[in-house]
DNA sequence: TTGTAGGCGTTATCAG
DNA sequence: CTGATAACGCCTACAA
């Protein structure tokens, strides 16, 4: 493997003439640069990727933690993130939680020791202040409304958007409605918790925690719901079903047990990913692409300011309500 | 950051000394053992994981290429990947091609600039003489059989396993079989594609290319198919479904134009995705966590002997027939 | 069992 | 504009 000094040496040039050339340094005779680019052909060098690292104190690794890869959520927000780290050159490190406080505390430590660049949390099960203890040691950005936090992250208003599907969904004549959660706890589900329940106390109507389906991440979760429901004295009328996989199942489910949708159960899915367009269920769009860019962006932004990015979404209108 | 010299001063011993607790080597005193991890406790100690990588010429880091990172399967061979590479202190980098020559180009050209230290190839474009090209460069491992090639692999069987799916079909009394795949090329595809045609042969069937539906990746690819079958004067009463998702959405779309299944259409799906089970449909399982896991395994062996591995898989009965 | 010293390949500083 | 040279932090012959 040839290395700069080589180069160096069929230039007849200095090595740091020769890194200068390899790094678009200005202050090089055109004669030189052309001799050194002649040296680096010939010998096809190629640069040892290791020895840069070092010598800049940079890994150009970024971190990225999930509970879960295969989840089509999370799925997508690394096709976003990991499109963006190409085009900068960096590469990712994937932290599959499973929402392990232990598996969380990983990430952040290597964020601690330098062996990545910056982390980008897309969800977590740890607290804020362990999170915040790490704010020190390197770029964190987060996948949630921080606003008035000392991070920088990539979100949505979930508590408006929230409100906004909740109004939606009355005016189309529902006064039972109910939704379904990935988890309960998590910064994003508290904020459409408040939301649900702001939206009952102002329209007087009665709060009914059987409304609130836990857990429903995946397509098969659907058919819990629509057990659920179909074993329910006075069951919800509408459903906001904060994951389009889950919907599918539920309208999936809801066929075989003769119940029609939208007239016996409405649904709002949310994400519009594919499987929602040819189940033709209605959904609030999130560019979950787009923000796996911009959180990218964010962690390896050179001023290290705080920034907050809000990603406006929008109702996509078709056959479930 | 304290670094190893720091530690050695601290402790009272020479760098190499440090070094050796540290990789825990053999001939150490208990006593300055103790020295040394008492200096590194009490400075909390990191090592520069760049420098280790630049010493030792290694970069820790496999490279993962994938025509596209939120596909189920692919999702399921990564996560299978992505745990073993924890267990062993590797890092993934993962790359994403959507079947692009080129950018299976620059996967390769990272493993010959040794900027990763193995190369795992779920599936591609390119050709095999390519592939071969980049083999003095490195580890390079297949999801495919490669038996009789230089490269390791692990993989599935997929021309027995199509026959065996078949036979079990016509068992069942269907004689108009078609199947639906990915993509046509690509080794697997033309494993089974032989398969068929074999099969077909073998029992005096004509061979129908309207039988075969190409491009069928995801849920919604399993309209088209519905569609296409609906129209069609003489339609297959069975079909191949090589993933559960597409095998999924057309059972939804099947049920939309009143097409009974299996009573009119039978389905034999793949991979065993949760989806299949909620949906009842059959299908045979392949252990994809688990190849991902081999793959990684073979790519950082030490011993670089070449290995075949075939997984097994079975089928699993359900509904669909 | 221990330590010295050289090397890994770049980048950055600073004097010319 | 150019070039010595000193980091960067760790590993490992080799010598003792």
């Amino acid at each position: 493997m040839t290395n700069i000094r080589d180069l160096a040496k069929m230039a007849g040039v200095s090595v740091t003439t020769v890194s200068r050339v390899l790094n678009n340094h200005p202050y090089v005779k055109e004669e030189k640069r052309k001799a050194v680019l002649d040296a680096i052909k010939q010998s096809n060098y190629q640069p040892n990727i290791n020895a840069v690292h070092l010598s800049m104190g940079k890994t150009f690794l970024v971190g990225v933690m999930v509970p879960s890869i295969d989840h089509p959520y999370f799925a997508s927000l690394i096709k976003g993130i990991s499109h963006e780290a190409l085009t900068h050159n960096y590469n990712l490190v994937l932290f599959q939680t499973n929402y392990k406080e232990e598996r969380e505390l990983d990430a952040l430590q290597m964020l601690k020791q330098k062996q990545i660049d910056a982390l980008i949390i897309c969800s977590r099960a740890s607290s804020w202040p362990l999170i915040e203890e790490f704010l020190p040691y390197g770029p964190i950005v987060l996948c949630e409304d921080t606003r008035g936090k000392k991070v920088s992250s990539t979100f949505v208003d979930h508590y408006q958007t929230f409100i906004y599907a909740l109004e939606y969904l009355i005016q189309n004549g529902h006064r039972k409605v109910g939704y379904s959660i990935g988890r309960k706890t998590g910064t994003n589900s508290k904020f459409r918790e408040m939301a649900y329940k702001d939206f009952l106390k102002k329209n007087h109507l009665p709060f009914d925690p059987a409304y609130v389906f836990d857990n429903c991440l995946y397509f098969e979760d659907g058919e819990r719901v629509v057990d659920t429901i179909a074993s329910m004295d006075d069951p919800p009328s509408a459903l906001l079903v904060t994951n389009d996989d889950v919907a599918a199942g539920i309208v999936t489910c809801a066929r075989n047990r003769q119940i029609s949708i939208p007239n016996d159960l409405a649904l709002i899915g949310f994400n519009n990913q594919p499987i929602a367009k040819i189940m033709d269920i209605t959904t609030i769009e999130i560019p979950l692409v787009e923000i796996g860019r911009k959180l990218f962006l964010q962690g390896i932004a050179e001023n290290q300011e705080i920034s907050y990015q809000e990603i406006p979404v929008r109702l996509i209108k078709r056959g479930t309500i």
